[in-house]
DNA sequence: TGTGAAACTATTCCGTT
DNA sequence: AACGGAATAGTTTCACA
Protein backbone atom coordinates (compact mmCIF):
# COMPACT_ATOMS: atom_id res chain seq x y z
CA UNK A 1 0.00 0.00 0.00
CA UNK A 2 2.98 2.52 0.94
CA UNK A 3 5.69 1.65 -1.79
CA UNK A 4 9.78 2.71 -2.07
CA UNK A 5 8.53 5.90 -4.03
CA UNK A 6 6.28 7.18 -1.47
CA UNK A 7 9.33 6.52 1.08
CA UNK A 8 11.65 8.50 -0.85
CA UNK A 9 8.96 11.48 -1.54
CA UNK A 10 8.06 11.56 2.54
CA UNK A 11 12.29 11.96 2.93
CA UNK A 12 12.86 14.23 0.49
CA UNK A 13 9.83 16.72 2.09
CA UNK A 14 11.05 16.25 5.22
CA UNK A 15 14.18 18.16 4.27
CA UNK A 16 12.59 20.37 1.59
CA UNK A 17 8.74 21.03 2.14
CA UNK A 18 8.89 23.85 -0.88
CA UNK A 19 10.67 21.62 -3.70
CA UNK A 20 8.61 22.08 -6.68
CA UNK A 21 6.67 18.94 -8.04
CA UNK A 22 8.86 18.89 -10.92
CA UNK A 23 11.94 18.34 -9.29
CA UNK A 24 10.91 15.85 -6.75
CA UNK A 25 9.27 13.84 -10.17
CA UNK A 26 12.54 14.12 -11.94
CA UNK A 27 13.78 11.93 -8.76
CA UNK A 28 11.40 9.55 -8.27
CA UNK A 29 11.14 9.08 -11.80
CA UNK A 30 7.83 9.83 -12.03
CA UNK A 31 5.64 12.96 -14.12
CA UNK A 32 4.93 15.86 -11.72
CA UNK A 33 0.80 14.68 -11.98
CA UNK A 34 2.13 11.35 -10.75
CA UNK A 35 3.57 12.63 -7.55
CA UNK A 36 0.92 15.24 -7.12
CA UNK A 37 -1.16 12.29 -6.95
CA UNK A 38 0.80 10.73 -4.53
CA UNK A 39 1.60 13.60 -2.59
CA UNK A 40 -2.31 14.10 -1.89
CA UNK A 41 -2.69 10.23 -0.87
CA UNK A 42 -0.36 10.55 1.34
CA UNK A 43 -1.79 14.14 3.23
CA UNK A 44 -5.10 12.12 3.06
CA UNK A 45 -3.97 9.28 4.62
CA UNK A 46 -2.58 11.53 7.43
CA UNK A 47 1.48 10.78 6.51
CA UNK A 48 2.05 13.86 6.00
CA UNK A 49 0.08 16.15 9.15
CA UNK A 50 1.57 19.26 7.63
CA UNK A 51 4.70 21.40 6.66
CA UNK A 52 6.19 24.33 8.62
CA UNK A 53 8.94 26.45 8.42
CA UNK A 54 12.01 25.26 10.53
CA UNK A 55 13.73 28.81 12.16
CA UNK A 56 17.00 29.54 13.06
CA UNK A 57 17.47 29.38 16.84
CA UNK A 58 20.07 31.84 16.99
CA UNK A 59 18.44 34.88 14.72
CA UNK A 60 15.42 34.26 17.34
CA UNK A 61 17.43 34.82 19.80
CA UNK A 62 17.03 31.20 21.64
CA UNK A 63 20.22 29.35 21.23
CA UNK A 64 20.24 27.73 24.58
CA UNK A 65 18.79 24.39 25.29
CA UNK A 66 18.05 23.24 28.71
CA UNK A 67 16.51 19.83 29.90
CA UNK A 68 14.44 19.70 33.01
CA UNK A 69 14.48 16.40 34.65
CA UNK A 70 11.52 16.22 37.25
CA UNK A 71 10.09 14.55 40.11
CA UNK A 72 6.79 15.38 41.84
CA UNK A 73 5.67 13.20 45.34
CA UNK A 74 2.08 14.98 44.34
CA UNK A 75 0.57 13.23 42.01
CA UNK A 76 -3.58 13.79 41.96
CA UNK A 77 -5.65 15.18 39.79
CA UNK A 78 -5.48 18.58 40.81
CA UNK A 79 -2.03 18.38 40.44
CA UNK A 80 -1.57 17.00 37.40
CA UNK A 81 -4.00 19.44 35.82
CA UNK A 82 -1.88 22.31 37.06
CA UNK A 83 1.04 21.37 35.86
CA UNK A 84 -0.28 20.72 32.48
CA UNK A 85 -1.68 24.63 32.79
CA UNK A 86 1.58 25.86 33.62
CA UNK A 87 3.98 23.78 30.97
CA UNK A 88 0.91 25.07 28.16
CA UNK A 89 1.42 28.53 29.02
CA UNK A 90 4.88 28.77 28.99
CA UNK A 91 6.26 28.91 25.34
CA UNK A 92 9.75 28.70 25.94
CA UNK A 93 8.85 25.01 27.03
CA UNK A 94 8.86 23.02 23.98
CA UNK A 95 8.37 19.41 25.25
CA UNK A 96 7.11 17.58 28.38
CA UNK A 97 7.09 13.76 28.14
CA UNK A 98 6.09 11.58 31.26
CA UNK A 99 8.89 9.14 31.74
CA UNK A 100 9.24 5.74 33.36
CA UNK A 101 12.35 5.53 36.07
CA UNK A 102 13.85 7.41 38.38
CA UNK A 103 12.59 10.67 36.90
CA UNK A 104 8.20 11.46 36.40
CA UNK A 105 8.85 14.03 33.64
CA UNK A 106 11.34 15.89 31.28
CA UNK A 107 10.99 18.99 30.14
CA UNK A 108 13.46 20.85 26.86
CA UNK A 109 13.20 24.62 27.15
CA UNK A 110 14.65 26.34 24.77
CA UNK A 111 16.09 30.28 25.98
CA UNK A 112 17.33 33.17 25.42
CA UNK A 113 20.47 32.26 27.77
CA UNK A 114 20.97 30.63 30.65
CA UNK A 115 20.42 33.37 33.00
CA UNK A 116 16.74 33.31 31.91
CA UNK A 117 16.22 29.82 33.45
CA UNK A 118 16.01 31.60 36.65
CA UNK A 119 12.53 32.90 34.64
CA UNK A 120 11.13 29.98 33.43
CA UNK A 121 11.98 28.15 37.14
CA UNK A 122 9.99 30.47 38.65
CA UNK A 123 7.06 30.44 36.48
CA UNK A 124 7.14 26.81 36.56
CA UNK A 125 7.18 26.50 40.92
CA UNK A 126 5.11 29.25 41.10
CA UNK A 127 2.20 26.96 39.88
CA UNK A 128 2.92 24.00 41.12
CA UNK A 129 4.93 22.33 43.90
CA UNK A 130 7.78 19.76 42.75
CA UNK A 131 9.79 17.44 44.79
CA UNK A 132 12.73 17.93 42.68
CA UNK A 133 14.11 19.57 39.59
CA UNK A 134 17.31 19.33 38.19
CA UNK A 135 18.55 21.42 35.24
CA UNK A 136 21.01 20.27 32.79
CA UNK A 137 21.95 23.03 30.02
CA UNK A 138 23.13 21.91 26.53
CA UNK A 139 26.62 22.64 25.54
CA UNK A 140 26.85 21.31 22.69
CA UNK A 141 24.01 19.62 20.18
CA UNK A 142 25.86 16.96 18.78
CA UNK A 143 22.76 16.02 16.90
CA UNK A 144 19.55 17.94 15.77
CA UNK A 145 17.50 15.35 13.04
CA UNK A 146 14.27 16.54 12.09
CA UNK A 147 13.63 14.26 9.34
CA UNK A 148 12.06 11.21 10.90
CA UNK A 149 13.66 7.87 9.54
CA UNK A 150 11.33 6.56 6.80
CA UNK A 151 12.11 2.75 6.79
CA UNK A 152 9.83 1.21 9.34
CA UNK A 153 6.83 1.75 7.66
CA UNK B 1 14.42 45.82 11.64
CA UNK B 2 12.29 43.09 12.27
CA UNK B 3 8.74 44.66 13.46
CA UNK B 4 5.62 42.78 14.55
CA UNK B 5 4.22 41.56 11.24
CA UNK B 6 7.40 39.46 10.43
CA UNK B 7 6.84 38.29 13.96
CA UNK B 8 3.28 37.10 13.03
CA UNK B 9 4.71 35.89 10.08
CA UNK B 10 7.24 33.84 11.47
CA UNK B 11 4.79 32.28 14.01
CA UNK B 12 2.37 31.57 10.97
CA UNK B 13 4.82 29.85 9.04
CA UNK B 14 5.48 27.86 11.70
CA UNK B 15 2.12 26.37 12.09
CA UNK B 16 1.52 25.94 8.38
CA UNK B 17 4.40 26.86 5.83
CA UNK B 18 1.53 25.85 2.79
CA UNK B 19 -0.53 28.93 3.70
CA UNK B 20 -1.41 30.55 0.13
CA UNK B 21 0.35 34.64 0.10
CA UNK B 22 -3.43 35.97 -0.20
CA UNK B 23 -4.85 34.27 3.19
CA UNK B 24 -1.59 35.17 5.22
CA UNK B 25 -1.88 38.95 3.67
CA UNK B 26 -5.21 38.88 4.80
CA UNK B 27 -4.31 38.26 8.42
CA UNK B 28 -1.32 40.69 8.99
CA UNK B 29 -3.26 43.28 6.54
CA UNK B 30 -0.86 43.43 4.01
CA UNK B 31 -1.23 43.12 0.22
CA UNK B 32 -0.01 39.74 -1.37
CA UNK B 33 3.28 41.43 -3.29
CA UNK B 34 4.14 42.63 0.31
CA UNK B 35 3.46 39.31 1.97
CA UNK B 36 5.79 37.89 -0.53
CA UNK B 37 8.65 40.67 -0.03
CA UNK B 38 8.89 40.20 3.69
CA UNK B 39 8.95 36.39 3.68
CA UNK B 40 11.75 37.03 1.10
CA UNK B 41 13.69 39.11 3.33
CA UNK B 42 12.96 36.94 6.57
CA UNK B 43 14.73 33.81 4.44
CA UNK B 44 17.54 35.72 2.86
CA UNK B 45 18.27 37.08 6.47
CA UNK B 46 18.33 33.81 8.06
CA UNK B 47 15.36 33.70 9.86
CA UNK B 48 13.66 30.84 8.30
CA UNK B 49 15.76 28.53 7.17
CA UNK B 50 13.73 25.82 5.30
CA UNK B 51 10.40 24.30 5.43
CA UNK B 52 9.74 20.84 6.19
CA UNK B 53 6.55 18.26 6.10
CA UNK B 54 5.72 17.01 9.36
CA UNK B 55 5.05 13.07 9.98
CA UNK B 56 3.01 11.14 11.69
CA UNK B 57 5.31 9.27 14.38
CA UNK B 58 2.42 6.85 14.44
CA UNK B 59 2.11 6.40 10.78
CA UNK B 60 5.27 5.99 10.12
CA UNK B 61 5.71 3.49 12.40
CA UNK B 62 7.72 5.12 15.65
CA UNK B 63 5.42 5.83 18.26
CA UNK B 64 7.94 5.12 21.08
CA UNK B 65 9.95 8.00 22.39
CA UNK B 66 12.86 7.30 24.65
CA UNK B 67 15.65 9.62 26.50
CA UNK B 68 18.77 7.89 27.26
CA UNK B 69 21.00 9.43 29.69
CA UNK B 70 24.71 8.96 28.94
CA UNK B 71 27.95 8.56 31.22
CA UNK B 72 31.67 8.29 30.20
CA UNK B 73 34.68 7.98 31.92
CA UNK B 74 36.30 8.33 28.47
CA UNK B 75 36.71 11.86 27.07
CA UNK B 76 39.42 11.29 24.04
CA UNK B 77 39.66 11.89 20.74
CA UNK B 78 39.25 8.98 19.88
CA UNK B 79 36.14 8.27 21.56
CA UNK B 80 34.50 11.44 20.34
CA UNK B 81 34.71 10.71 17.08
CA UNK B 82 33.49 7.06 17.77
CA UNK B 83 30.41 8.90 19.41
CA UNK B 84 29.84 10.89 16.79
CA UNK B 85 29.86 8.28 14.30
CA UNK B 86 27.92 6.16 16.21
CA UNK B 87 25.10 8.46 16.88
CA UNK B 88 25.07 9.81 12.99
CA UNK B 89 24.91 6.42 11.70
CA UNK B 90 21.56 5.86 13.67
CA UNK B 91 18.72 7.51 11.89
CA UNK B 92 16.42 6.63 14.93
CA UNK B 93 18.23 8.34 17.31
CA UNK B 94 16.94 12.20 16.59
CA UNK B 95 18.91 14.37 18.80
CA UNK B 96 22.18 14.51 20.66
CA UNK B 97 23.19 16.63 23.50
CA UNK B 98 26.48 17.15 25.36
CA UNK B 99 24.92 18.14 29.07
CA UNK B 100 26.00 20.33 32.09
CA UNK B 101 25.24 18.17 35.74
CA UNK B 102 25.38 14.63 36.26
CA UNK B 103 25.09 13.18 33.05
CA UNK B 104 27.50 13.75 29.92
CA UNK B 105 25.08 13.37 27.07
CA UNK B 106 21.24 12.88 26.51
CA UNK B 107 20.10 11.37 23.54
CA UNK B 108 15.94 11.29 22.35
CA UNK B 109 14.88 8.12 20.24
CA UNK B 110 12.04 7.43 18.07
CA UNK B 111 11.39 4.01 17.75
CA UNK B 112 8.84 1.45 16.55
CA UNK B 113 8.11 -0.46 19.99
CA UNK B 114 9.67 -0.47 23.12
CA UNK B 115 11.82 -3.60 22.48
CA UNK B 116 13.13 -2.01 19.72
CA UNK B 117 15.67 0.31 22.33
CA UNK B 118 17.46 -3.01 22.60
CA UNK B 119 18.66 -2.83 19.28
CA UNK B 120 19.49 0.46 19.14
CA UNK B 121 21.10 -0.50 22.66
CA UNK B 122 23.55 -3.08 20.91
CA UNK B 123 24.31 -0.81 17.78
CA UNK B 124 25.42 2.20 20.30
CA UNK B 125 27.66 0.05 22.50
CA UNK B 126 28.87 -1.84 19.84
CA UNK B 127 30.81 0.95 18.46
CA UNK B 128 31.56 3.20 22.12
CA UNK B 129 32.00 2.51 25.20
CA UNK B 130 29.93 3.97 27.80
CA UNK B 131 30.88 3.93 32.04
CA UNK B 132 26.11 4.47 32.02
CA UNK B 133 23.18 4.58 30.26
CA UNK B 134 19.73 5.03 31.86
CA UNK B 135 16.53 4.62 29.69
CA UNK B 136 13.69 6.67 30.20
CA UNK B 137 10.68 6.11 28.40
CA UNK B 138 7.84 8.03 27.54
CA UNK B 139 4.97 7.13 28.45
CA UNK B 140 2.83 10.04 27.37
CA UNK B 141 3.56 12.80 25.27
CA UNK B 142 1.93 16.45 27.81
CA UNK B 143 3.10 18.91 25.24
CA UNK B 144 5.23 19.28 21.91
CA UNK B 145 5.39 22.42 20.55
CA UNK B 146 6.92 22.51 17.31
CA UNK B 147 6.69 26.32 17.20
CA UNK B 148 9.36 28.28 18.79
CA UNK B 149 7.86 31.64 20.76
CA UNK B 150 8.63 34.83 18.51
CA UNK B 151 9.02 37.14 20.86
CA UNK B 152 12.27 37.28 21.92
CA UNK B 153 13.38 38.32 18.72
C1' DT C 1 3.51 49.81 -0.09
C1' DG C 2 -0.44 48.30 -3.56
C1' DT C 3 -2.16 47.09 -8.26
C1' DG C 4 -2.37 44.34 -12.09
C1' DA C 5 -0.03 41.65 -15.67
C1' DA C 6 3.03 37.96 -16.55
C1' DA C 7 5.38 33.81 -15.17
C1' DC C 8 5.33 29.93 -12.86
C1' DT C 9 3.47 25.84 -10.27
C1' DA C 10 0.07 22.67 -9.06
C1' DT C 11 -4.11 20.12 -9.94
C1' DT C 12 -7.55 17.87 -12.55
C1' DC C 13 -9.22 15.61 -16.49
C1' DC C 14 -8.82 12.23 -19.94
C1' DG C 15 -7.19 8.56 -22.59
C1' DT C 16 -3.85 4.69 -22.00
C1' DT C 17 -1.29 0.71 -20.01
C1' DA D 1 -4.93 1.05 -9.82
C1' DA D 2 -1.57 4.06 -11.54
C1' DC D 3 0.56 6.49 -15.27
C1' DG D 4 1.75 10.60 -18.73
C1' DG D 5 0.23 14.57 -21.27
C1' DA D 6 -2.80 18.43 -21.90
C1' DA D 7 -5.90 21.75 -20.12
C1' DT D 8 -7.25 24.37 -16.21
C1' DA D 9 -6.86 26.58 -11.85
C1' DG D 10 -4.22 28.64 -8.49
C1' DT D 11 -0.07 31.03 -6.64
C1' DT D 12 3.93 33.92 -6.80
C1' DT D 13 6.70 37.47 -8.73
C1' DC D 14 7.69 41.55 -11.26
C1' DA D 15 7.22 46.24 -13.24
C1' DC D 16 5.40 50.33 -12.21
C1' DA D 17 2.80 53.87 -9.81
Amino acid sequence: MIDDRDRRLLALLQKDAETPLNVLAEKLALSPSACSRRLARLKADGYVTRTMAVLSREKINLPTTVYLLVKTSRHSEDWLQRFHAAVSSIPEILEVHRLTGNYDYILKLALPNVEYYDTIYKAIIRQVELSDMSAHISMETVKLSTALPVGHI
